[in-house]
RNA sequence: GGCCCCGUAGCUCAGCAGGAUAGAGCGAUCGCCUCCUAAGCGAUAGGCCACUGGUUCGACUCCAGUCGGGGCCGCCA
């Protein structure tokens, strides 16, 4: 501040400061200490019983300790993991719906009215190869003699769901002519595996409020509208047979098709149909969640939103690197073409929704992830997620304990927080008071990792109190105070994890 | 060739409109259970924040370039 205002003051930084502090001074009751500080910083000591209202709020708005208002109700939507249906979700679609809905969760937190949707793409000639690929092994396992083309889906669970088939409708689909066999196990598949996808999910923890199918844009014609709007505006333009979209006007480096030569419209063209319709149904911002491969579409993405005559920030883009697996240490080798990878439901079996959750909540979205199965599995120090769930067991414990002894919480009047005289205790509220903060900078970012950091934190600064101080004590007024304070953690601790929809046990 | 991300302690990573001696976890070394869960805590060692310039009173943070690592660039979806 000093420092800020040395240049137009024109005097030295430490000499602006004396005067700002000597003005700060007057203010009584609020500050138990005000100094200068190296070049020119003010420190500001707030007296002890600012904090100790910190505690008392916490315990006054319980869960809603940590919803802010910055969001002001604007509505958005979150668009996420939306993997076609042609197969099971693998561990990297874990991250991204991880983050896609600690993302929503964040901003429901901060005030913003959130929607999360799933965009299916069941429009493509990838669900004909879907259907084909059912089909085949289907016929197969009917005894029919044939070669399995490279180009259709390789993984066992194709196999599964024609096995499943044939339970259930038998051999009748062998007499059917092919391309309507091929269309029903298209439709049929398509929704199995879209049905299976979202029990996955659930088990995750994750529940969409709007699964919205790319089929429905084009029965709507939705996509049409959209290439006619774009036309309409002059952004259009034949060449070579295909219509292309001068993405180029708005900072993409390379014109986009929208009409393939022979008619069919590309993957974009329902992208810019899907967007256009996101703000028709009232989106203030849009937050797409996309995997870091997609970078490249980005700036054709936000040239439809600058076609639209929206502000291209309305659109926020997330993308999530891909994650490493390994176990002990050592990568496990993935390859979706051969139909060989890890699916996210083996993972959560096997490590538990919550590890699982935490663990790729625990770095930045555009950063590279390592996740290690063994490691995720540890009930030891070196598993952060047991580490902060840890904590709050911990403290659901000493209030047993408290019960026993007929030490019971205090009333929010009652309380005599003069009592909590320690440093680590101060440290600790302040800590705590900074939640609200945290969220609405996580909300803000798009950057729910910042929860997962500041769990760390809490954590560990309880666990030292914890080892340090014993909460009851022979002074009654003294117990029943602390108490008060290892609830605000336990609180704030609940709070957040739930936000990054992890639980919070009260046993361990 | 064009574009994007990354480069901070041995390892994995934080560092929030630029601010005071750069943080955490793991790993290493040494300690701590007659005591509310040792799934924990304390202490020690460990860093030209890739490099070079620029903007600034001040740069890990912003800008340009260099080097190193990764990724994306279809009338595929």
């Amino acid at each position: 501040m000093a420092m800020l205002m040395a240049r137009t003051e024109k005097k030295a930084p430490r000499q602006i400061a004396e005067i700002l502090v000597a003005q700060l001074r007057q203010q009584e009751g609020l500050w138990e200490n005000i100094e200068i500080a190296g070049p020119g910083f003010i420190n500001f000591f707030l007296k002890a019983t600012c904090w100790h209202d910190v505690l008392k709020q916490i315990s006054v708005q319980g869960k809603a300790f940590g919803k802010g208002t910055v969001g002001a109700g604007k509505r958005v939507q979150v668009e996420f993991v939306s993997a076609n249906p042609t197969g099971p979700l693998h561990i990297g679609h874990g991250r991204g719906a991880a983050t896609g809905d600690a993302v929503a969760s964040v901003l429901c937190e901060a005030g913003f009215e959130v929607q999360r949707e799933y965009y299916i793409n069941d429009a493509g000639n990838q669900m004909d190869t879907l259907g084909r690929s059912i089909y085949l092994r289907y016929c197969q396992l009917q005894g029919r003699d044939l070669e399995f083309p490279e180009d259709c889906y390789q993984g066992d669970y194709i196999r599964d769901y024609a096995r499943e088939v044939i339970d259930q409708h038998g051999s009748r689909f062998l007499e059917m002519d092919e391309a309507e066999a091929i269309a029903w196990f298209s439709r049929e598949g398509g929704e199995s595996i879209r049905q299976g996808i979202d029990t996955d999910l659930q088990q995750f923890g994750i529940r969409f409020d709007n699964w919205y199918s790319e089929q429905t844009l084009y029965d709507r014609d939705l996509v049409k509208d959209g290439i006619e709007a774009l036309t309409r505006d002059g952004y259009t333009y034949e060449q070579d047979g295909a219509i292309w979209f001068r993405t180029t006007d708005f900072g993409d480096d390379k014109d986009r098709v929208l009409i393939r030569s022979n008619g069919a419209t590309t993957y974009f063209a329902s992208d810019v149909a899907y967007h256009r319709e996101k703000y028709q149904r009232g989106f203030d911002i849009v937050i797409d969640v996309w995997g870091a491969d997609h970078h490249g579409y980005v700036p054709r993405m936000k040239a439809v939103l600058a076609a639209l005559g929206r502000n291209p920030e309305d659109l926020q883009i997330i993308l999530v690197q891909l994650v490493n697996l390994l176990r002990e240490g050592e990568q496990i080798a993935m390859s979706t073409r051969a139909g060989k990878f890890v699916t996210l439901k083996e993972v959560v079996d096997e490590v538990g929704k919550d590890a699982c959750r935490f663990f790729f909540l625990m770095r930045r979205s555009d950063s590279q992830l390592d996740f290690d199965l063994e490691l995720a599995k540890k009930q030891s120090t070196e598993n952060p997620v047991y580490y902060v769930q840890y904590a709050h067991a911990r403290v659901c414990s000493i209030q047993r304990n408290a019960a026993e002894s007929q030490v019971t919480l205090p009333g929010d009047d009652e309380v005599k927080l003069e009592t909590l005289t320690l440093a680590e205790e101060l440290q600790l509220t302040k800590t705590l008071s900074r939640y609200p903060e945290v969220v609405v900078g996580a909300a803000l970012n798009y950057e729910p990792h910042r929860i997962t950091f500041y769990l760390q934190e809490l954590a560990a600064q309880f666990h030292s109190y914890y080892n340090q101080q014993r909460v009851i004590v022979d002074d009654l007024d003294t117990s029943r105070a602390r108490l008060y304070l290892v609830n605000a953690v336990k609180q704030v601790i609940h709070n957040a994890l739930t936000v990054l929809g992890v639980s919070s046990p009260e046993k361990m």
